[in-house]
DNA sequence: GGAAATTAGTCCCAATTGGTACTATTGTTG
DNA sequence: CAACAATAGTACCAATTGGGACTAATTTCC
């Protein structure tokens, strides 16, 4: 199943996977994959056309579709570091896409919510996500989504609640 | 890392969605934050164990399931920068993990393969991978993985060749 | 009540990252 | 075949990143 050098200048060589993809096998790597196919171009317009950075996009997102309302509550939900959290929100509040409000019962946190400004820029961060999804979608029949979605469901819920390593048997040595 | 086992004054406030999870909305960000908690401990431990970089994981990874051979083409698979991959390939070479010859046929490039080392490297990978799809996997049945499993290699084979961008109305106008 | 521990958020800075320019080699065209 | 374009890979370096120290506020525990 190699290739033979000679053939290689004229196609555009695609490596084969060398293992059954209708096996299960590798299936989160390949969820990844996808993943990451998805996210790019995503990422890539937003910090193009609007100069947002992955984070900036997080916390507007979070902002909108969780009812997290402080920089603590995106770290947890989104798993970033706070620092970069903390950045995004600044960044956020000097383009005027947020407010920040002291929250009176625990002046340590501030209460964060998006402005007008903040939410119409929302609007079109989700307008690219809704055209991502519209192309993934694209190959399956209502019926085929729905199911997919549901499974993902099965699967994702559970996932906030996932060990971060249920210490199998490897051992801690740093080989050399 | 634990939580405190009781949090009398401060609930462990969860950010609940404001969408139907029921519904496809949001669908590709779901399967993005199910890929990050996937990949995060993984990452992590192939960082702390083994001092393994994102690339040098992908790296490794691609030479052991793809038929890639040269950097180039990992990273036309992985869609890496060029210089990362060049990066992870030199420090996989320089702790005998992969060993480099120039191409014959074309002494721009090198054709790489994992040592025998770089094999045993690649188990304990494949191995942290395997255990997280369990994890993973958990909540389905048989039958629904199997089901899972189609639909996504269904999305993500033609994933390989999705537009970076669909230039729909959005304007390339970078807002104040 | 007060010392100690915990937590929200910011700041500093070393390490990582990835765009770009560059070298070397190969392909292409007239 | 000379000149030019394209490609594999590396080097350089500015920008980003994220760990950890730090401040301020709050909770815990005696």
């Amino acid at each position: 199943m190699r290739y033979t050098k000679r053939m290689t200048r004229t196609l555009p060589k695609k490596p084969a996977l060398r293992f059954d993809p209708g096996s299960l096998a590798w299936i989160g790597l390949r969820l990844t994959v996808l993943s990451s196919r998805y996210m790019a171009p995503v990422t890539a317009l937003l910090e193009r056309d609007h100069g947002l950075s992955r984070d900036d996009v997080t916390v507007t997102i979070c902002l909108s579709i969780t009812n997290a309302t402080s920089a603590q509550e995106i770290v947890r939900y989104t798993g970033r570091p706070k620092n970069s959290v903390s950045r995004a929100v600044s960044v956020l509040e000097e383009r005027g896409f947020l407010r920040r409000r002291t929250d009176a019962s625990d002046r340590r946190s501030s209460t964060l919510a998006l402005t007008v400004r903040g939410d119409r820029l929302f609007d079109r961060i989700a307008a690219c996500f809704r055209e991502r999804d519209r192309l993934m979608l694209a190959p399956l029949s209502p019926r085929e989504r729905r199911d997919f979605n549901r499974l993902l469901d099965r699967i994702a819920t559970p996932s906030a609640h996932w060990p971060a390593w249920q210490d199998s048997g490897t051992s801690k040595a740093k080989s050399a």
